[in-house]
DNA sequence: CCGCCTTTTTACGTTAAAGTCAATAGATCT
DNA sequence: AGATCTATTGACTTTAACGTAAAAAGGCGG
């Protein structure tokens, strides 16, 4: 039941623009087929927007987007092409853990910055609510 | 003991370039002293600076990176401003929770690709080891 | 078949975040 | 003081990731 998508519902579902899409095209990060000229995306394509945004999101750039995503699919039947895949997994999955500590920290100090804000409120107007 | 860091130190420190330096310094990101002409960091402004990398290691644009920073110090004793302060720390972490969840589905994913890896290099290299 | 609307192409513009280069200005070694 | 080195400033360039505008090509409703 192979459905597709146009351009235009891709655009309205991840809020981006056409000239985004065509943009990652050109960068060879996702190919849609052709009725014509009209591009037609199919669920495979979706998946791979969704990632490329994931990506983005993680302030990857495109090209990284790129090879990440290059894995995936990869059947490399290769001894030395494994192995080079697993490398390659290695080390962005030091990137993430590192962001992943990253975030935590910064999680940790707006906990506290919260709390110096808090603190002030209840200076500026004590016994905030009714209780007591 | 107010001990001082010159650009060069930093640039070592945190392998950026001067120009960087220079760069957000520009932005209003850091204000280093003066003794001269020459740039002398705090010991606060090297956290100011590690707090930049941070950010950009997450994906933060500089102004976004201003922003945060900028709540740190903030002792804003109007009510009005600790509301638009909470605000942010709360659109902020909504933010990294995000990218907490992408990161994970991501890790997810490059554990998938490993172990199909893994399986292939059975594959090609049956009893990889001596054991059994 | 005509007019209208969307899509595609092509080309040039823009913004953020530096890189590169040249000209000075201090600082340092001898 | 002269030579050498490092730091500063200012100007111009570059790269990634699109934005914007214009022209041509399809598709479709009447």
């Amino acid at each position: 039941m192979q459905r597709y998508f146009t351009i235009t519902q891709l655009t309205q579902e991840f809020d981006i623009t056409t000239r985004t899409l065509r943009f990652y095209e050109a960068q060879g990060l996702v190919t849609p087929q052709r009725r014509g000229r009209q591009r037609l995306y199919t669920p495979g394509d979706r998946t791979r927007i969704k990632l490329i945004l994931r990506g983005k999101r993680l302030g990857f750039s495109l090209a990284e987007v790129k090879e990440l995503i290059g894995m995936y699919g990869s059947a490399p039947g290769e001894a030395g092409q494994l192995r080079l895949l697993m490398e390659k997994i290695a080390a962005r999955r030091e990137e993430l853990l590192e962001k992943q500590r990253d975030i935590e920290l910064t999680l940790l100090e707006l906990e506290e910055v919260e709390a110096g804000a808090l603190a002030r409120m209840e200076e500026l107007s004590p016994v905030t609510s009714e209780e007591r």
